[in-house]
DNA sequence: AAAAACTGTCATGTC
DNA sequence: TTGACATGACAGTTT
């Protein structure tokens, strides 16, 4: 995430110097284009900014329909033929935007590079830029710097450069004839943004200002679009994530964006991308593209299984008896771990047969890929229905994340290939290393009863199973063409799935209440060393009370006297207070056996 | 390597 | 009767 907001940043600041320089030097060199001719890229460039401003990618068609540049056109959600080849259904557009998920990480790491060079390079040109007086001696300053650049920089410059010249695509007016002339076509506006809301960068708006020209690769500037278009594609990176609010709404964007990013040869005609790159980048490409095809999200493979499955009909006994040959699996069903790797081998296998590791998804690709999805589907429903039916937030909204993941390794059908052969996917070169490391990984994450119904082909997910009401849970049953058998793990899978919560409830409870038993423990031993506490204080109180007794007893025998004057021996006298409140000096033998002998010394205290 | 903790599963009982 | 749930017990896995 990081990353992408790095890139994000450092675009922006690249393209913007780069759109300044574009429209001064063409300015130079084709004053007689029109403006349209360069409306479109360049509004594509700001919709690019507008994404790393407003945080979203402004993903409408309409930023591409007001230009006359063929490239614009080209760079469409879908072209009015490949519209009509592609089949209608909503999600089976989907594979093609996130099919190429991988491939644009690929290219957004490699971009993500490239931008760091450019922006450095950038800001080394303005600095030196700044020091110029005049947009001429500038002009040859950064043509010297081209000539500094390293080979393959300079080589895509002049490359992309001859190829504007081939194509007649440079344009040249001013930015800020530019600027109005975007904010004066509302049709195309550019959603979410306006000029005014452009934080332009300080030079950019001293360009404007003083009409002082920059000098940027534009040629840059295209390539950088496409890139950063496949980047920005990317740039949704609920492609990988598991979102249950997720609706097809929110997979517009990728059904609009797919087909102009999943090419980039495309965007400029007759160009090879990767030659623009040296080897070396064409070498990191691919570690970055295996790498990242490996380093997807695991759930979403699982999703893939899942998915595959449900659209499989080459249903191989043979799979299915290895996998339950476990001795403790109930419905006689057992899975033998041995296998898994080969079972879940050919779980995994589509239709489809790769043709390269070119990495990228053409309009065609993908409309090949309609066409193999509208092939594939065996006795049981398609999952993108069941997610219509029941279960919309349950597993099987991952079909369109799988779809992506899918057609990300789909390059091209072969319609002959038959269907019933073990491995009809192919995995291109080292991908084989990338798919068998999948393969362990995604199978060692799943759970046996998922094993299990990978190998029957339940076209269900076991979290659905597990979690669905007892009356979806029977219709569902009722609703589909299932085997005894497969009915059969299907309860199983239920019951052991209920089990294995209440199991986990249970122990939370018991751990709970082990904890709260020790709370208590805790709480009374707390209370005992406070009651502890207050009977030493009452003893002591008590002590106090009884010693200030004893004091008073004295004083009071002391000051009493007997008949004849004399002293009272409190040894033999005693005093006794009444209910009325009078005291008695009550002697200890009468008050031994009970006799009052009362004396008239009653004294009040 | 042993022990504790964790986890999944089964059997059984209750509601 | 059926299904959901709770729980003890066991076994396998992880820490």
């Amino acid at each position: 995430m990081c990353s992408v907001v790095f890139l994000l940043r450092a675009f922006h600041k690249a393209a913007i110097k780069e759109l300044a320089w574009a429209t001064s030097q063409l300015s130079h060199f084709k004053p007689q284009l029109k403006k349209d001719q360069l409306l479109s890229p360049l509004k594509w460039l700001l919709a690019s900014l507008s994404f790393s401003l407003t945080g979203y990618w402004p993903c409408h068609m309409s930023l591409y329909g007001g230009g006359g540049d063929p490239r614009a056109a080209r760079s469409g959600p879908l072209d009015a033929k490949e519209e009509e080849k592609a089949p209608v259904e909503p999600t089976a557009q989907v594979p093609d935007a996130g099919g190429c998920a991988s491939e644009e990480n690929e290219v957004l790491r490699e971009k993500h590079e490239a931008v760091d060079h450019s922006s450095q390079r950038e800001e080394n040109e303005e600095r030196v830029s700044a020091q110029k007086e005049n947009s001429l001696q500038q002009n040859n300053e950064d043509e010297n710097k081209v000539a500094e650049k390293p080979d393959w920089e300079a080589e895509k410059t002049t490359e992309s450069r001859n190829e504007r010249h081939l194509n007649g695509t440079d344009t040249s007016f001013s930015l800020e004839d530019l600027f109005q002339l975007l904010s004066s076509q509302p049709e195309n506006s550019l959603e979410g943004i306006s000029l005014g809301d452009i934080p332009l960068p300080g030079s950019i708006s001293d360009g404007m200002n003083s009409s002082a020209h920059y000098h940027v690769n534009f040629s840059q500037a295209i390539s950088q679009d496409v890139n950063l278009h496949e980047a920005i594609l990317l740039c949704p990176n609920n492609t990988f994530r598991r979102n249950p609010t997720r609706t097809s709404q929110s997979q517009e964007p990728f059904l609009q964006l797919n087909s102009h990013t999943t090419n980039p040869e495309q965007t400029l005609p007759g160009t090879n991308s990767t030659g623009f790159l040296s080897p070396v980048d064409n070498h990191m490409r691919n570690l970055t593209s295996q790498d990242l095809l490996y380093d997807l999200d695991v759930n979403i493979f699982d999703e893939i299984n899942l998915m595959s499955l449900a659209t499989e009909d080459d249903f191989d006994p043979i799979d299915v008896s290895q996998l339950f040959d476990e001795p403790d699996s109930d419905s006689g069903l057992s899975l033998d771990s041995s296998h898994n790797s080969t079972s879940v081998t050919k779980s995994n296998s589509s239709h489809c047969v790769c043709e390269g590791a070119t990495g990228y998804c053409t309009d065609h690709e993908s409309s090949s890929h309609h066409d193999l999805e509208g092939a594939v589907g065996g006795d049981y429903p398609e999952p993108s229905k069941l997610c219509h039916m029941d279960h919309s937030d349950s597993g099987f909204h991952g079909d369109l994340t799988f779809q992506h993941i899918f057609h990300n390794h789909t390059y091209h059908l072969q319609p002959s290939a038959p269907e019933s052969t073990s491995e009809p996917f192919s995995w291109p070169g080292r991908s084989q290393k990338i798919r068998s490391r999948y393969l362990e990984d995604t199978d060692r994450n799943l759970s046996r009863d998922e094993r299990r119904a990978k190998a029957l082909h339940i076209p269900f997910s076991v979290d659905e199973i597990v979690g669905m009401p007892v009356d979806s849970f029977n219709s569902m049953l009722s609703r589909y063409y299932l085997t005894d058998l497969q009915v059969s793990l299907i309860r199983d899978i239920r019951r052991r799935g209920k089990n294995k919560v209440a199991a986990q409830n249970c122990r939370k409870r018991k751990l709970d209440i082990i904890l709260n038993l020790e709370n208590d423990v805790c709480n009374l031993q707390a209370k005992k060393e406070t009651l502890k506490r207050e009977r030493t204080q009452c003893n002591k109180a008590i002590n106090i009370m009884k010693q200030k007794l004893h004091d008073l007893y004295h004083d009071v025998f002391s000051r009493l006297r007997d008949d004849e004057g004399r002293p009272v021996n409190p040894n033999h006298y005693a005093l006794q207070c009444t209910h009325d409140g009078s005291v008695l000096l009550v002697p200890k033998e009468l008050g031994a056996s009970g006799h009052k002998k009362e004396t008239q010394k009653g004294k009040r205290k």
